[in-house]
Formats: C-alpha cells, sequence, structure tokens
DNA sequence: CCTGCATTATTCATATATGAATAAAATCTT
DNA sequence: AAGATTTTATTCATATATGAATAATGCAGG
C-alpha cells in the first residue's frame, strides 16, 4: 500500500481519526520492520518464511499468493530473492508438473524463529502500551471499519 | 509500506487488535485508492497536487518530499509521472537555480477537485460508519500507539 | 485420442518506495 | 577570490506491489 496519505481537508473529528488510525498503523509497520532487519529480514520475507514454517511442508507458490493475499507474480519475485538468500528453495511436484512448491531451507527456518522473537518483542511492547485500555471500545471501532460496504453491524 | 503484515503468533487480544487495526488502516488506504481512481488518480498523485494546490504557489521539489514524508528521489519520479499526466508542470527558480519547483497546471487543479470531492465522500461514509461510537476512546488509543519509544502518556 | 478450456508459474510493463552515488549550484572559510 | 562544504535534484540499483500476456501442463467432453 502506499505511504502518502495526506491529511487534507479533515476537518470532522472522525476524518481526523481515520488519519490517525492509517498513520498508527504506519507507525506499526514501521516499527515491525525495523524489528525484523537485525535479522536480515523484511516484512514480506518473514511473513512467506513464516507461512511456509507454519504449513510444515513446501506449498505452491499459488497457495502462498492465498495465504498472503497478494498476486502470484508478485510471490515469484518474493520466492525469486528468498532463495537468493537461501532461505527457501523451490522443489518441482511430480503430481501436478505445472506446480512449483517453495520450501524452507534449515537456514529459513533458523531465520525465521529469530525473526519471529523479536516481533514477539515489538508486539509485548505495543502491548505494554495499551495497558489499562478499553480494548473492547476499540475492537468494536475496528470490526466497524473493516466491512466492506462501510455499514457497521 | 508493505502490504504483508501476517497474523504470526497472535495470542494475547492485544496482539490480534494490532493486526486489526493495521488490515482495517489497509481497508482504508484500498478505499481511498478506489474511489481517486475513477478520476485517473492515485494516491500519491492526489496527495502531491493536494499540497501544491494547498500551498497556492509552485513548490521546490525538496519541500514537496518534506510535506509528503518520503524521499527526494520518490518525488523525483512522482513529478515525472504527474508532469507525463499533464497535471505539473517543472519551473525553473531564477534565484536558486538548483531548486526545481513543481506548478499545477489548470488541470491539475481541476483533478484535484474531483479527488476531493471522492474522498470528502469517502470520509462521509467512514463517518456514518462510526457514529455513535466513543470516538474519545479510540482516540486515546491511536495516541498510545504513535509514540516513538511505545509508552503511553 | 485429440481439442479446447482451466490452472500454474513466469515474464514484462508499470507504480511506488528507499538509499547510495552523482552533478550542479550556492555558501562558507580562510 | 579560491577551495571546501552544503544543498539541490537526478540517476541508478533494489524491494515491493499490481495486472496483462505468455508458456507449460492438466483435464474434460466429444
Amino acid at each position: 500500500m502506499n505511504k502518502i496519505f495526506p491529511n487534507i481537508g479533515a476537518e470532522r473529528e472522525t476524518d481526523r481519526l481515520m488519519f490517525s488510525l492509517v498513520h498508527a498503523a504506519h507507525e506499526i509497520e514501521r516499527r515491525y520492520e525495523e524489528a525484523l532487519s537485525p535479522e536480515g529480514l523484511t516484512g514480506p520475507k518473514f511473513a512467506a518464511l513464516s507461512k511456509l514454517v507454519q504449513a510444515g511442508h513446501p506449498l505452491g507458490l499459488g497457495e502462498l499468493a492465498d495465504e498472503l493475499t497478494c498476486v502470484r507474480s508478485n510471490i515469484t519475485q518474493l520466492v525469486d530473492r528468498l532463495e537468493a538468500d537461501g532461505l527457501v528453495v523451490r522443489t518441482v511436484d511430480h503430481a501436478d508438473r505445472r506446480t512449483v512448491r517453495a520450501a524452507v531451507t534449515e537456514i529459513g527456518m533458523q531465520r525465521q524463529i529469530a525473526g519471529a522473537k523479536q516481533v514477539e518483542k515489538l508486539l509485548d511492547a505495543l502491548s505494554t502500551s495499551l495497558s489499562g485500555m478499553d480494548l473492547g471500545a476499540f475492537e468494536r471501532m475496528l470490526s466497524c471499519l473493516q466491512l466492506e460496504q462501510g455499514v457497521c453491524r
């Protein structure tokens, strides 16, 4: 998603709130990338590794694209980079020769664990920031915003 | 920012909340892009045009980069595309010949107005979604998350 | 069995973002 | 004033994202 989301014509309180929400999310993502960076990982690389580790077996690139909700060509490139880093290898599927599967390497496994530790730390810090807050109200608000039609249930 | 932000190891309520927040922001940004698309604009293009219209005079590319909180090379490319669309023109600064200023064209001005109308509609819809909610609590929560050190004031 | 259709991954063109290296112009220092 | 430094934008390499076009394989119906 694009970073540039300017606070243009935000006159109502709800408008300002929307901008605050987007900016807070960007800040969280920035800190997430920052946490992974010392481990030689980026957000997308860590996400892909995590899905593969979680699955426990090599995933077809299409499956991986579905898991990460992005287009297939994106995964082709991401797996190219992960392969260049030695974190995954492409394996052929003998049952369906169209399918290419991505398998985590030993190094990839270790890297994922290291990344997960950093993310855990970040979530701890964020959790501390929110201690004592009314999380229920926050959650209800977010669930309203996530609806396609913009109607709150 | 990257789109891929996987819900990995989100065990606590606050963890799930962070993912909800980021996903809600992505959904808002998706709808923002969707709103601008019929006008032939993208988020970054609209943002740059808006800053230029708001300023009321041509801005140096460095100033524009500061306003949009991104690096200068990004603005060089964005202004290339805006210029190709005929929405801005580069002008030289006779006082400082290093500086290149971006000036909105008449078409650019109209396009910005059209985009602003669509964004206004989106904000109306979001505002409606949130009617009756406790915005104060939401705001306090967001302000906690935006702090660099992760400490809530 | 072949033929057309669906599915898979890749390639290509493009948009957005970053940061390092470069070039040109202005400013500061002596 | 000349030389060093800073400031400006651009170029280049790279990462991430999308979507259209392509190639290879699989499958279903005649």
